[in-house]
DNA sequence: CAAAAACCAACTGCGTCGCTCGGATTTAAT
DNA sequence: ATTAAATCCGAGCGACGCAGTTGGTTTTTG
């Protein structure tokens, strides 16, 4: 599960889709004005939201794009997997299961990348574009990790 | 908190330090050598690692690097905080608070990512050098969302 | 037919990553 | 004192992905 601003931007337009979804389909000129995007680099994402089965274009003027689930349907980590490459494999691959060394062993931080990877898809995958636009997010998971120290927390940013 | 592979050998670097402490400092070359990263990309991290008062460094043969505080006070987010650049801003500044538009307008999708980061930090946070060498992740924090449609998950990766 | 839209491919400027090179300083061991 | 082991430091480099641009083509409505 890769993390970058590309992924942003795609769900930024997805949830504007979701929002002005009616009778007719929305058209990338409108997302681009609203959103601020460029239109080309909106038809390059969303070339791939549609190959992944979560956008339905329909073409010819009026035409545009509709989610092709409902909105409570599509999640967050979908989008976010779409549009990402599934990244190059700079050694520990995230998800390897291959073996992130020459020889066979998982390096030592193996385990901690694979859970983070856990915590994140689990987060990114509980929210709907739905979740999003009625700001239904927080709570939900990890309202206090119970004990463990939770004070000596650092500085954060 | 930026996610990239360069946090991840600085992590690497920081546990294999914590497990090889022992009276004497261990040193970089030993580091690069067990964990097949660049002896000169392991100086340009621990210079920062130092600069962020991680660990302490004796010069002179028979130096190296020593954790300022012990493996259990060391938190992976720091170490990942320590390392990356704080991010250039790409429009929503991932913790922005001044607001991610032109107008002052928070995007659609701003608490969504505030959140997030909010999970990953929480998340690294709650974890350890300690932690990690004794492989104690998994289990804490979510166990089960509670109630929340949790079967129609993605197809994850 | 004209215009609106999705489609498509190639290219570009830029920044970061992972790494190299070439040093300098400090200091323990001989 | 010399040597050598180590930290320090800065400049630069090749590759890659990002965000965007250009210049089209196809489809479809009016």
């Amino acid at each position: 599960m890769k993390l970058s601003t590309k992924g942003r931007y795609a769900v930024m337009a997805m949830v504007d889709l979701a929002r002005h979804a009616q009778a007719k389909p929305v058209s990338l000129s409108d997302i681009a004005t609203r959103q601020e995007i460029s239109l080309s680099y909106l038809e390059q994402l969303f070339a791939r939201l549609r190959r992944a089965g979560l956008v339905k274009s329909v073409r010819g003027p009026g035409g545009g794009y509709r989610l092709a689930r409902g909105s409570a349907d599509t999640r967050v980590s979908e989008i976010i997997l779409a549009v990402d490459e599934p990244i190059s494999a700079t050694r520990c691959t995230e998800m390897g299961a291959t073996g992130c060394r020459a020889d066979r062993s998982k390096c030592l931080t193996h385990d901690l990348w694979e859970e983070l990877g856990n915590q994140i898809h689990l987060f990114l995958s509980s929210v709907t574009l739905l979740d999003v636009l009625e700001r239904r997010l927080a709570s939900r998971l990890l309202e206090a990790p119970s004990a463990a120290n939770s004070d000596t927390m650092a500085a954060a940013s």
